[in-house]
DNA sequence: AATGAATGAGCATTCATTCAT
DNA sequence: TATGAATGAATGCTCATTCAT
């Protein structure tokens, strides 16, 4: 009716695409606006303009939803970082652009990150069972990056590779954090360098 | 009722926070295993062993017992953190202490842990309105502390203090909700040396 | 579609009854596996091969189907009774007729049976309603035998005839209520002579 | 409150016992009313006075509550069966007094009896599991009182006991059903006789 | 005629909170 | 203080029915 496409078939695919992208999109507003647990399925649906019995026409429940925010966004983050380190040849480089893509992808939707940040902690279960595959694969590309910096001398080795990749991670992960809770509206990416500051050099003078 | 005490005055008064401390030690535990969206206060009523209506003669709503969770947690952290860090002189000291401490004290209690790691987040209104003064109040401690170290030399001036110290608890926090999610059962206070090894010399050779 | 006809008009025509019937037929199937109110009408849609909104092109609603089902096959029931009995010169030989024709049609569609002697009786409403006009019809012609075998003398007339029609229902009724839900798969048919033989001669010895 | 009672300790009994009682009584009324499927939670616990919640304090679901309604009333009637039958000596006078049995019992109660007769039965599911003991129980009784008049030489022998037990149940259900849906309010009890008359002596004259 | 995506009214059940005892 | 029975608002999900195509 009101719906602009190039032809009937594409029309219809690219429809039901749409609708499940669009719910997808509201519940993210809605969650980060007022958490999972107080958001009501009714509000995703009056967010995405459509009746709440559609919303089960593409999701099985109400937590499918979130755990398809979460695989999604995942995938997408995980594929971009490896294509981009990819071309990149060290390993210092390699985790300086991790760094500018974490918070490039988070700091360009802020609801994206708030249930990120927020929502999807707001359960041990959902972290164990869940996350997890996705958190260690995230985490394992950073570590193995690492461990191919110590192994050409770019990095120290009394270091485990495992521990410096958390760190690196926490750091950027609390920098999203205060960016969400913060009441000022400065940019995120250019943390990016500041983290990377002190990771690689350290705190210490000299 | 069972404690015999001297008077009953003093008995009446310590009974009455014995109970409450109660409630909040049952609603610590039964928020980390389940959650506290998914917790009843029927839970909590049951694991302190009382009817479910004595848990409204201390607390107004399951809301305050969350809170009450974090602000006396939190208050004790920093209190704590104040006290021993005053006795130590060098800012690398006092940076250390508050890692090994940070570490002790959740490390100590998995079950509180769980709750500020992961429950504590679940609503972005409870982070900001709530948690905001307490964290910042910590994050202000170990700001401070760096700035001191720069002014005294000891560390680089060409990071903001307050952003190292973001990084700094970041990285704390990263290792606390990955030991928590961890099947493995490693003791958490040693990672304080690794984090603060990063923290203080960078990742970089030499 | 699949049958090739005279012209496209009897086709067409002939397709519509197919297709009813095709419903109707997947009804009673679903209706009997799952009950009434716990079928939906995309069951019976899925089994019939259509889609759902087709069942809406020949009823009106979930109750018609339900409501056709009966007619149609009570329909059948009576006019076969009568056409049966007709024949038959013996009151006596009558009831018999009857009995058998009950069990028989019964005892070769247990589905239809179901639906019969238990889903049709789960609501008081369509009890009332719908089948009385039926079962009334049934009740009458089984009645009237009776009555026209007290006039001749075959039947003792200190029983009303109502009543003796209403018992020798209800026994049949029970043969096929136990027939249904016993897990032995016997015969229902040769169960008209038992209760023909207790119908007529009574229990009692001599 | 507003509660007569002779003592606290039997009030409390009493109260529970009254108040899982009234919701009995209540779902007794709107299920006959209305049908099982059609009525809600909120009919019965309007109709018993109480709130909606109220009721899951004494039932686990509205499915609980059919079964509980058919458990009593046919733990009642077997048992009121069997005591009245036991000084009886006569498989004559057994038989008698269980058809009389059934009869009162349901007669006296319209809404129970629409609950057996026709809601009870609105579930193949519901037959199978659970009425099935209740109801071959029942039968049994009756079986086993024809096998004795049989072996006392009071019945004949060419009918199999179980077959006689379940002509003369079906011809009392059919007088219940009946009652039920007719719109004369004729007494039901006196219908006994008649179909004793039937059973023992048959509709054949002589 | 046929489709099946969309609708939205309807409902069983839960659980934080209250309050009479 | 303590109890726990009672409350009733709140909500995820279902499914009969509609209607644009």
């Amino acid at each position: 009716m009101s719906r602009p496409r190039g032809s009937a078939g594409q029309g219809t695919r690219a429809a039901v695409g749409d609708k499940r992208e669009a719910i997808l999109r509201s519940a993210i507003k809605v969650f980060a606006g007022k958490g999972y647990f107080n958001s009501k399925v009714a509000d995703i649906a009056g967010e995405a303009g459509i009746a709440d019995g559609t919303v089960y026409l593409y999701f099985k429940s109400k937590e499918e939803i979130l755990h398809s925010i979460f695989d999604r966004a995942m995938g997408e983050f995980i594929g971009e970082g490896r294509r981009e380190i990819e071309a990149l040849a060290s390993p210092t480089e390699k985790l300086r652009r991790i760094a500018e893509l974490h918070l490039q992808r988070l700091g360009a939707d802020r609801d994206l990150a708030i249930v990120f940040q927020i929502e999807l902690r707001g359960s041990t279960k959902f972290m164990q069972e869940f996350s997890a595959a996705g958190f260690a694969e995230y985490l394992e590309l950073i570590r193995k990056t690492i461990e191919d910096g110590q192994e050409v001398g770019l990095f120290r080795q009394d270091v485990k590779a495992i521990v410096a990749a958390k760190i690196l991670y926490g750091a950027l992960d609390e920098m999203v954090t205060n960016w969400i809770l913060s009441k000022k509206d400065y940019p995120l990416p250019p943390m990016a360098d500041e983290v990377l500051k002190v990771f690689f050099g350290g705190v210490s003078s000299k």
